[in-house]
DNA sequence: TTGTATATTTACCAATTGGTCAATAACGCC
DNA sequence: GGCGTTATTGACCAATTGGTAAATATACAA
């Protein structure tokens, strides 16, 4: 006996929401076209009707995964700050900020980038992902070149972009395994202590 | 009708090999008993004889995978070398060379560590190994601090490790995901330039 | 050879899973 | 109110899974 009708796109969303808080609790292996039902208190079949095959609905988590991460977003007040360096710092800043504040964002984006050295269309995703992240780092970086072109001599854009980038990711890990023992603090004082003398 | 009969520990190894064969090949979500066993050319109930639950053969294959992985052992050359600053380089690159030789163990290693998210017994064995890693690292750090009093003072021995096992990490993840893009030179060299500079 | 311990296997069970299908009720339209 | 469209559901299926138990062949000792 049907319960009450809901737009596509509505119900589309209520799938994808209950779909997320599965996944991050018991983690994509342990997602099931059931377990989202249930948790979306819907039957199973309606889930299937709405994305054919799981396969689908597992594709559809990860487009919205990565739209409602707030990944390296420039803001304004960053934006605003004099130095290259100092902006820089702020952003490092933030995106370890940002690990902490979405710790489910990052633990779901965990999973798939382990799904991903399995399956092509994940890999391609998160690759792709990857560069646009590591190219806004490059235009910082690229700046920083400008501003000081004798500190920075040994290394070019592309290597300072992808030594942040991996940093980052790190971070994301270890915080993620090991939370006690990670300080963001110290991290970054730490990089501060690295990057800083230079300029 | 059985076959032929192996001690205990021959049996157990040639499991675990098998084990690692299906993990690493198709992943840890997608490792059964019925397929490790199809692996190793035995009945699914051996396994479960010498294993008694999956857990405890999947516990058991991150401990045989902790073993046999190469990872951060000082060798005599390396421990050599003069300057504090090359040890550390040449253990950086050691490290990320490990990464590229050992693809599987480091793949596998992905998966273990996105299990470890939300299962408390393998976070716990991954943050002790962790913990080691980091320890390794911090030495070389504090021999560094040591001989470079001025050019470190913004930071400490444990701050510099923190930074250094991030960056190892970031550049396994990134490996994995977007091999194309990953050139362990550039990354390398970057490294060099942000650190060397300074001593 | 006979007997015993056990490593190994086949057969089986219950639960879960992805997926299909026909029945049905909610909704917009006339 | 009647009617067609379709979102929604429960029932069902086949495959896979972890796990158990009884049967059986093997190795080894007496």
């Amino acid at each position: 006996m049907p319960g009450k009708r809901a737009s596509e796109e509505v119900r589309r969303g209520q799938i994808l929401r209950a779909a997320f808080e599965v996944a991050s609790r018991e983690g994509i292996g342990s997602l099931t076209i059931r377990a989202v039902a249930a948790e979306a208190a819907l039957s199973h079949a309606l889930v299937h009707f709405h994305f054919q095959r799981k396969e689908r609905l597992v594709q559809a988590l990860l487009e919205w995964l990565i739209e409602t991460t707030s990944v390296l977003h420039v803001s304004e007040e960053v934006a605003r700050l004099p130095g290259a360096l100092d902006r820089l710092h702020a952003l490092l800043q933030q995106e370890m900020a940002r690990l902490s504040h979405q710790p489910r964002h990052t633990r779901l984006f965990l999973d798939f980038w382990a799904l991903g050295a399995r399956h092509e269309w994940v890999r391609a995703r998160i690759a792709a992902e990857l560069e646009r992240y590591r190219a806004a780092f490059r235009e910082i970086m690229e700046e920083l070149l400008r501003a000081e072109p004798r500190a920075f001599a040994a290394t070019t854009a592309d290597g300072l972009a992808a030594v942040a980038v991996s940093w980052i990711h790190g971070c994301a890990v270890q915080a993620m395994i090991d939370p006690e023992n990670f300080d963001t603090g110290e991290y970054l004082g730490a990089m501060r202590g690295l990057v800083g003398p230079l300029a």
